[in-house]
Order: structure tokens, then C-alpha cells, then sequence
DNA sequence: AAAATTATGTAGTAGCGATTACAGAAAGGG
DNA sequence: CCCTTTCTGTAATCGCTACTACATAATTTT
């Protein structure tokens, strides 16, 4: 049974991607229907039929974040040697995300929604607890590292988790206050020192 | 010769920290004008005849932001016998402005204006240009540390600089997302390894 | 080919938020 | 006591933004 009615005249995936990159660009309220549309080439109505408001758009576009554009960094986590290591591809990784395009400054996860509009505070806490979540990986990747004798026994693991969430939540800040690719490389290094 | 006309009926001093409180706990675009004039207790011509606009009560709340509440970590940084201490107390301090009341967490400076908007541009740029100012106070003090003979003639001054202008980015940040002052203390120490 | 179904384009609506027009109130100056 | 000046309260206005009603177009089913 195929699909009934008029056809869709444009890529819903691909428009979801123009989607995540404006939002990723300017934020979720920053970013207007009208950028929205526009940026896909659509009108409004074509833009609800298919993703139904603003806010689920926004939740698609956070979930496709998470499963390509923002993958970089737990990816690297996972796959380096050391912790030491691992966490440093992460915080380059980082910086990549960060970089990736003139317009987007900054991970979505983190400066997606910064305000504390009563309407938007759902889509606040979707992007908390996705940033929990990452501290969470992070310290189970430092867990291992004293499990595989790469970091010492005596390593305090939450609090290091905590810190280098911290350090991801500053590239994308510094990024978006314009910071060049060599200025955000240079906090890796002093970032690090932690975990001699 | 005394003041002409019908006196004001409120305190503009007063009025302009609590426009502060408003503006520390919800940021520039979040905050609004209802939320500024119900906190004075006054009515939106009040609130014009007395600040002009929205955006110029801002910047009279950052100029007063940063000689009072905003004033602590800069004159721990100068304060301090050597660098490192110096440090470590600016940014315990900025810990100390970030958990200041329940509602406002972060620092105004930091999280006032997040997002894009054009017309919220020059409050940004504003921001930002107070925030580099800081991070050229923090330079000047590794510098003095450097020439005290307190910090090794190697430091690499400018990375370091901008490395505690993140972590303060960061501390004000994880108070935002609701961070314990135990957990933000936590991030001090990983940060402190960088000036070993 | 007619009916059913789904998408599109035009042109709105609804509601909110910053700002203000205007009339009245409270002061000083003559 | 009147005039000028400045502030205050009511009640708009103006503009913008998310969202939609409705007529029409493009398909599939029968």
C-alpha cells in the first residue's frame, strides 16, 4: 500500500538538517519560524505539517544532533587508549564540533537554550540531561582508566568528570564569543595538567 | 534652585538593583518588562521617564554589577600574595557571586545576553568586551607573579589567562544548571594544576 | 473518472511584549 | 492662586512571531 495524498515537495531529512543547523546557529528562541522556513524553502504550513511546532522540530533536530554531528567527542572518549588520552581527543573533538561551521559557535547541547522562559524550560532540561548524561560517560570512562591501571586508585573521578563537562561547556562559550581554533586548542593543555 | 515638577514616587537607586536582580536572574532577553516594573512596584511610564528603555536600564544594571555585586573576584585577584592564590581566590570568589541568591545563578557578565538576536547585539558585544577585560586583568597578574618570582618565567601567560576566563565561564554555567557550591569548590583544585 | 487523502500557498489570527498618548496629580515659581 | 514642570495610572498602539483556516493542487484508491 503506497502512500496516499500529494507528495511532500521537499526532503523532510534533509530539511531536518537545515533545522539543526539554524537552531545550532542562533539558539532555540533566538532561531524564528521564518529562519526556519526559509532556510528549507517551505512555507509555514508545510514546515507544521511535517514537524509539527517549533519545540518537536527542535527535539528532532537535537536527537539528530546527538546522533551525528555531536558524536564526535563520546566517540573519541570511547575509543582512546588511555583515559588521558581519550579525554583529550574528547576535548579536541570538542573543539571540531565547536568550529565546525562560521555560523554555529558552540555545541548545541550546551547553548541551545540558555534562557529561562517558563515555555521553554522542557527543552531546557532535555538538554541538561543530555549534558548529564555525557559527565556520566565521562566518568565512566575515567572508572575504567583506574580499572585498566592508567590512572591512579586514588583518582577522585567525580570531580573530574565534572571538570572536564566543565571545560567542554567553556569551548563552546569561548567559541561562541568568537575564539579561534588555536585559542580553544590552547586550553586542552593547561586542562589537562589535572590529570597528571 | 530645587527640582521642578511632581517628585518621583519610588527610589531610583533601589529600583535600579532590583532591575540588577531581574536582569542577573533571568538575562537581558528572558527578563521582562512586566518582570522589571512589578519588581520596582512601579507602572511602564515610571519605569521609562526614569531609564529610558529596556536596553539602557541593562547597561545601568551592568555598570552597577560590575562595582558591587560582579567587584569580588577581581579584587581577590588583586588581592593575593602570589599568583596562585590570587587565582584560586578570584575564583572562589566568582563561586561566592554565582550562588549570591537562589534565584540568580552565574554570573550576570557571563550569562546576561546568550543568544543572537541582532538588536540584542550591542548588549552582547558590551558583555563580551567586559568579559575580555577581565581575562587582560587575570594576564596582568600572571605577569606580576611572573615578576614577583612567583610563577616560572615559562608560564605561557596568555593560554592561562584565557584558560581562568573559561573556568569562570564554566563555574557560572554549571550554578545555572542548579550546581551545588560543594561541586563548583570541586572544580577549583583540577583547575589550580594548571599553575603547578 | 470520481472520491479520498495529503500537501501547498495565500493570507490571515491570536497573543504577547516593548513602548507611548493622554489625562490627571503633585510639586515649585511667580 | 495660577503657571510650569515633572511624575503617575489607565489604556491603548505597534510590531512581531508562532501558528492556522481555507481554497487549491497532486497524488492513490476504487
Amino acid at each position: 500500500m503506497a502512500i496516499r495524498g500529494r507528495p511532500r515537495g521537499f526532503d523532510r531529512d534533509l530539511a531536518l538538517q537545515k533545522i539543526m543547523d539554524v537552531f545550532w546557529a542562533k539558539g532555540y528562541e533566538a532561531a524564528q519560524l521564518n529562519d526556519l522556513t526559509a532556510a528549507i524553502g517551505i512555507t509555514p504550513p508545510s514546515f507544521y505539517a511535517a514537524f509539527g511546532s517549533k519545540q518537536s522540530a527542535f527535539r528532532e533536530a537535537v536527537s539528530l544532533y546527538v546522533a551525528t554531528a555531536g558524536s564526535g567527542p563520546m566517540h573519541e572518549l570511547d575509543a582512546g587508549e588511555t583515559a588521558r588520552l581519550a579525554i583529550r581527543a574528547m576535548l579536541l573533538a570538542s573543539i571540531d564540533v565547536a568550529l565546525r561551521t562560521p555560523q554555529s559557535n558552540g555545541c548545541l547541547l550546551i547553548l541551545g537554550v540558555m534562557n529561562c522562559q517558563p515555555e521553554t524550560r522542557p527543552l531546557y532540561d532535555l538538554l541538561k540531561g543530555i549534558r548529564k548524561e555525557t559527565v556520566g560517560r565521562v566518568r565512566a570512562r575515567l572508572q575504567r582508566g583506574v580499572a585498566e591501571g592508567d590512572l591512579p586508585q586514588t583518582t577522585d573521578i567525580p570531580t573530574l568528570a565534572s571538570y572536564y563537562g566543565a571545560i567542554m561547556q567553556a569551548i563552546s562559550m569561548q567559541a561562541r564569543d568568537g575564539a579561534t581554533r588555536q585559542s580553544l586548542e590552547a586550553l586542552v593543555g593547561p586542562s589537562l595538567a589535572a590529570l597528571q
